[in-house]
DNA sequence: AATTGTGAAACACTTCACAGCC
DNA sequence: GGCTGTGAAGTGTTTCACAATT
């Protein structure tokens, strides 16, 4: 078996759904090709990274000509699977929480928010945002009921971990973690955190001594 | 005059406030002294890894003996300057803007929102969970007023160059960008980026591809 | 003429492995 | 004996620079 992406380096990963965004925008505007000069300038990446990244996938462009936009769009799009909608769930309906249901990635076209669960809610699912919400005695059987792969977990940091090894139990397989506890979680599962109170230090650290500015 | 920490590693940096926080904890749980090894096995990062860290700071530990987990705690809350508190100005009160709001930060001393701005305010500030929210045509003047640096910026898409501009003009130093625009800022403004959907696709990703799991 | 795709160099970060010190 | 601090090796990522191609 032809194995076509052997191997695809955590940065160039990292960097995919943002490709597909700006070379979505330029779709969108028409633009029929596109150098990796070009794209550098707009996303701030250096272009040598962009083409290094690129050529992962195979010889996407052409030499002299740069790269057909709307085959790039379509290419990331499959590479990404964004064909598919993305059904996840939310545990934890606090603060930050109840901010997810609202804004339930309306954008993302590929991403939605199904289900809920949290003290507040119901055996049967209290609506709340247009989505059911359960209770936490349920969490078990309706997330292997929905068939859910990915979470968002934002609930309070002492039971992160006890929600996440249910969650591990029942086939989860990515969780967006939001508390600021470090999860342990079988190989299983992947686990992303977003420690906002350590982005906000980080930051305060930063411009405190002063480096020089970027993204990061 | 002497430069006691020439540079820190990016890498390094951005651990800081993940050492502080586990120092802490164990320093409320009167541990006295540490190992490399032990906070290695807590925070599931290297134990040399710790130790090329630390060293960067200079000689902090004792061989043979580990490190003195008060010691260590003083220590970082120096370079994290966790003595003072640090104000923070919100910009946009959405969904995740006022989410922030709420939340505040409660658990992190050093960081508060001291005030906000959204086109539902008022000049004089109409207040919102307890802080003022005023209305952007003062933004130049209440940031300058308030002598902010740093900015949570949860506005939408399309105004969030135009903001950024603004405050670079102000002289703010640090902006914490929820928006998913890669924004364009002078050297003097140090842009941290957390975009959602971004990170959702990228767990989506992963988790498709299923590699070796982890935190990243 | 323009621009890709890529060897090779440069850089950044992590990990090994151990001398040196407590 | 235990544990740090660090040279050196290893790994991953970015960038340079240019031959190859349209």
């Amino acid at each position: 078996m032809i194995e076509e992406t052997p191997k695809i380096p955590q940065a160039t990963s990292k960097r995919l759904p943002l490709y597909y965004r700006f070379l979505q925008n330029f779709a969108n505007a028409n633009k029929e090709r596109i150098s990796s000069s070009e794209l550098s300038e707009a996303m701030k990446i250096d272009a040598a990274t962009i083409r290094r990244d690129f050529s992962h996938f195979g010889a996407l462009g052409r030499k002299g000509y740069g790269y057909d936009v709307r085959y790039l769009v379509e290419f990331f799009r499959k590479a990404l699977d964004e064909g598919e909608e993305t059904d996840v769930a939310l545990v934890g309906v606090g603060n930050l929480g109840s901010a997810f249901l609202k804004y339930n990635f309306h954008k993302n076209h590929n991403t939605r928010i199904v289900l809920a669960f949290d003290p507040k809610g119901t055996a049967e699912g209290k609506m709340i945002s247009g989505i059911p919400v359960y209770h936490p005695d349920v969490l078990k059987e309706k997330i292997a009921e929905y068939g859910i792969d990915l979470v968002i977990l934002t609930v309070p940091s002492k039971v992160a971990q006890e929600v996440t090894n249910d969650l591990a139990q029942v086939g989860v397989k990515g969780i967006l973690n939001f508390t600021p506890v470090r999860l342990a979680a079988p190989d299983s599962v992947r686990v992303h955190t977003i420690d906002l109170s350590v982005e906000l230090q980080t930051l305060i650290y930063f411009t405190k001594n002063d480096e020089k500015a970027s993204h990061m």
